[in-house]
DNA sequence: CAGACTTGGTGACAATATCACTGAAGTCCG
DNA sequence: CGGACTTCAGTGATATTGTCACCAAGTCTG
């Protein structure tokens, strides 16, 4: 289990906060636990908090009209949820939702608060387009992909990102095809010819990496 | 020519703010005018203000790795290009580029001011917030449509969001396939169809619109 | 006018998406 | 344990879209 003391200090971004504004962001949030699994915020569902998380992943998703589904980006410890949380609270009929990925702790501030901080500090309100900017260039970039990468390139980068240094990714072809926006037997065939070529071995419900070097090789080639 | 007087009025999110702000906004910002098609921002050129449009439209895009490019919105009238700016002064390797599309009149207001004016103004808070939040609302729509959406229903849509009442549209083959991330001969083909069923004409560097309704019909099918 | 450039048309082929199935492997529950 | 059910993955046929190579007509410019 993380320390919470001090959360703020293991921000990048927030550690530099003049000593007041730390002590009012400590002070006025709260440290709150979520297990594997639970939605967040989506449709319907738009909390009244900033969250900046301390541990453990957020996946943001959407679903279309048309019944399809792509992960747009996570949220991993040390960043903010401010931005979706902004645009939930903009836009009701939004299709976007979060999803604890595994258990989360996070620090829950009331917007109240965090229009204060924007209000008081140079810093704060640094970070805080700091994160809109990244993420908005990061959107530039998922669109830049899925409009002109091609699959394989996009799948063996999307298998290194989730094997995070392990060898064996637990997963299904259907929740990679969800990753990458395209169809189950999109993914199953593209599979089929990495371990064709020997670098990876299938298994229900997992994917192992035998040839990282060839994987990596294939995702930086066109990126 | 607009009237510059007062501009902060003809912005919807503006008009309610409060009275010193309003005058701090007008008097430390700087009318420019700009002709159609130079480059405001882009890979080496942030500028250090942030624009308010008060005519014409910029058009921003990207050009990827692959040497592809494609649209990914346009900044109206009444809008601001406080994120896109925002993203120039975080990243420097970015590759998105703003365009003006049309003559151009805009506020340029500088970095401090703006920095200022998010500190006392709540209202003024709000404006930039919502704008944030509706870019990235938009841009999660992107994603949608380009990952999901048909090539013909994605056209139509273009078509008529060009068109913008007038039946001509003067653009190109080329310009389209931009618009949308596509290739030429992609856009040659569905205009063909298109002109096959009589709902539009072609000439050389314009599209003419025959039958608004069943191009209405097909964009709004499956959106 | 000659040459260069822009615009658009076309066929062949590759990559990806969609649809309709199949069977194998796990899970649940009587 | 033994179905019933669900989840997961494989496959072939077909439609859509992207890529490549090339051509032809219109436009521009020196």
């Amino acid at each position: 289990m993380t320390d919470t003391q001090e959360w703020v200090e293991r921000f990048p971004g927030l550690s530099r906060l003049e000593p007041p504004i730390k002590q009012l962001l400590l002070s006025r949030s709260a440290i709150i636990e979520v297990p594997a699994g639970v939605m967040l915020f989506g449709p319907g569902n738009s909390p009244e908090n900033m969250l900046f998380l301390l541990d453990g992943t957020v996946r943001v998703q959407q679903v279309s009209d048309t019944g399809h589904e792509i992960v747009l980006y996570r949220i991993h410890a040390g960043q903010s949820c401010v931005l979706t949380t902004a645009c939930l609270l903009a836009y009701e009929n939004y299709s976007a939702e979060g999803i604890s990925e595994t258990a989360v702790q996070a620090a829950a501030v009331p917007r109240a608060v965090f229009d204060d901080l924007v209000a008081q500090s140079k810093s704060f309100r640094d970070f805080v387009f700091a994160a809109f900017s990244k993420r908005i260039t990061d959107l530039f970039l998922m669109i830049d992909e899925v409009a002109f990468q091609r699959m394989d390139v996009r799948l063996a980068d999307k298998l290194l990102s989730l094997s995070d240094g392990q060898d064996v990714i637990a997963t299904t072809h259907q929740k990679l095809s969800v990753e990458l926006g395209t169809a189950r037997e999109v993914i199953s065939r593209q599979l089929q010819e990495f371990q064709r070529r020997g670098w990876i071995e299938q298994a229900r419900g997992s994917v192992t990496i035998l040839d990282r070097a060839r994987l990596e090789k294939l995702a930086d080639h066109n990126s």
